[in-house]
RNA sequence: UCCCCGAUAGCUCAAUUGGUAGAGCGCCGGACUGUUAAUCCGUAGGUUGUAGGUUCGAGUCCUACUCGGGGAGCCA
């Protein structure tokens, strides 16, 4: 589908002109080949006389777009400079509009080279304005030549703290504020928003409303994990655990998910779906988990569990289909540098459908496998990470979703089959990431919901509006949550979930 | 939270059985060049994470702590 797009990019070709506005459009043209990243060529600005004064160039649209001989302006932040004594200098000037870099001629004659050309390393920015020109050089197809440029703002050499060189993802993490401005960062940023407003798409094309879940909660024990409290009291000894002077008059948290909120709406408008941040108090320290982390969680009426394992598959391979489609370059760059096997991975999930296998049919797997586990399975305990590994990534070596799993190892929320053992529960899992979506059709009785309730030791006074739905007009229900960073982490190949959100919260770590 | 590993120059890492701390890259300076992770030459740069301890002597051995990484659990 459409994959002119990706073609014609790799060839250089010219698009038509479809940037004739040059003065500040209020509407910003999107061309076909810019939707690459749907970055617009201006940024749309009302005219008048306090508006920008020079409307810049995307990076992007320079590179892909415009035609050679057009007068044009370029902002953006050195990534390195060469000098030619032949009375020249060559800048790569990047703007995050793509991952490529416009690469600009600086003669000595242009005013102000020889005083500041030296300042104009990696990190400094620049504004540039001159003419497009082919480019004689293989790289790139066109590059720009200045007539002016106007260092704004210098990086020190000596301090800043990005070199023109590799670094670990690790030292990275330490200088958030400056990660975005290198090449995978800047990558990971467009493939984020990409699957963002895919999202966005694939729900909405499908009629699904967008509910707004909140974020401070007093329904506790969701069952999801330890909660962030949410106090205005001081926290002293003697007024510890006292919460009816506190601000809501009782214990408030931070969601741990908004399921139950979106099943309110589900069940009264119809498929709904959440995308907000999810807060998790776990002292968890793995490449998979964060404290604070967003989340989608579609939740539909009349929707049983099979539906649900439909729903997710086509989610999730919209969002891979999306990434490939419109952010092929970035795609190339994780495919050559990050994980040489994302491409072939991701067209296999495209290429086939997901195996599904009930948990008894996985624990009879595992048992006949013939493999030493370190946590030996057994029907009725929670499969390992060693498990589902082993399931997804060796023995299937794809998506896999498994379903009706034991009742008492999972939440009191999720429908209760007639063999009275399982529950209608999914996990998707995929290599390398492991468990990326978890879902259930909800249990929709009132009776049997109030027993489980009692089951899991949980106060049904406290759940008196989520039964009141039972109560009153329920109907057969289902929805799932898909961790966004673990989808990215899966898309772009990268190995740790501190390097897929922009400033991670994870257990001492809230620096930026 | 548990298990394992680590912390040495701006970055990535070396440093024999405990004996005065090195390289590559980056920066800066020079040379060269329609260059493109440019290339070549040179300079500068370190209380070895913190606090104790053992020893004539500790980057190296011991203890505690802090931070980081990997794995596990919790889950998305």
């Amino acid at each position: 589908m459409r994959g002119g797009r990706c073609s014609r990019r790799r060839r250089g070709e010219r698009t038509e002109k479809t940037d004739k506005a040059v003065k500040y459009p209020l509407m910003c043209p999107v061309t076909e080949s810019l939707a690459l990243n749907r970055i617009p060529a201006f940024i749309p600005m009302e005219e008048g006389p306090e508006t920008m004064a020079r409307p810049s160039h995307r990076i992007a649209s320079l590179l892909y777009e415009i035609d050679p001989g057009s007068q044009v302006v370029a902002s953006g932040w050195v990534r390195t400079r060469r000098d030619s004594k032949n009375g020249f200098s060559f800048i790569e000037l990047n703007d995050g509009s793509c991952m490529s870099n416009l690469q600009i001629v600086i003669d000595a004659s242009v005013p102000g080279y020889e005083e500041h050309i030296k300042e104009a390393g990696t990190g400094a920015s620049l504004e540039v304005r001159g003419e497009l020109k082919e480019s004689p050089g293989s790289k790139q197809r066109v590059e720009l030549h200045a007539s002016e440029f106007t260092l704004l703002g210098k990086a020190d050499g000596d301090t800043y703290p990005l070199q023109k060189k590799r670094h670990s993802f690790e030292y990275l993490r330490e200088i958030a504020h400056l990660r975005p401005r290198t090449n995978t960062f800047g990558a990971i940023a467009r493939v984020r928003n990409c699957v963002c407003r895919t999202i966005h798409d694939f729900f909405q094309e499908r009629g699904f409303l967008y509910v707004h879940t909140p974020i401070i909660t007093t329904s506790d024990c969701e069952g999801a994990g330890e909660m962030f409290t949410v106090t205005t009291l001081d926290q002293t000894p003697s007024s510890a655990g006292d919460y009816s002077e506190d601000f809501f008059g009782k214990k408030a948290s931070l969601t741990v998910s908004g399921q139950l909120e979106a099943e309110i709406y589900a069940c009264s408008v119809g498929p709904v779906y959440t995308f907000s941040p999810t807060f998790r108090a776990e002292n968890s320290n793995t490449t998979r988990h964060l404290s604070e982390f967003w989340m989608i969680e579609p939740e539909v009426p009349f929707f049983e569990l099979d539906d649900n394992m439909q729903l997710a598959e086509e989610f999730i391979k919209t969002l891979v289909q999306k990434c490939l489609d419109e952010c092929a370059e970035d795609m190339a760059f994780f495919n050559q540098r990050i994980d040489k096997e994302i491409m072939t991975t991701l067209r296999n999930i495209l290429d086939n459908e997901f195996r599904r296998i009930s948990y008894t049919e996985a624990v009879d797997l595992l048992l006949a496998s013939g493999k030493k586990w370190e946590y030996p399975v057994s029907w009725g305990t929670n499969l390992q990470a060693e498990h589902e590994r082993w399931l997804t990534e060796e023995h299937f070596g794809q998506p896999l979703i498994v379903y009706d799993y034991p009742r008492t190892i999972k939440p009191f929320y999720m429908y209760c089959n007639e063999d009275e053992k399982t529950v209608r529960a999914m996990d998707v899992l995929v290599p390398r990431v492991g468990e990326i979506i978890g879902g259930s059709q909800r249990e929709h009785r009132l009776d049997v919901l109030e027993k489980r309730l009692v089951e899991c030791g949980l106060d049904a006074e406290e759940y008196w509006w989520y039964l009141d739905l039972r109560r009153f007009g329920s109907v057969p229900h289902s929805g799932f949550g898909l961790g966004l960073e673990r989808a990215i982490l899966l898309l772009t190949g990268m190995q740790n979930i501190r390097d897929v959100i922009p400033f991670p919260r994870t257990p001492k770590n809230a620096e930026f």
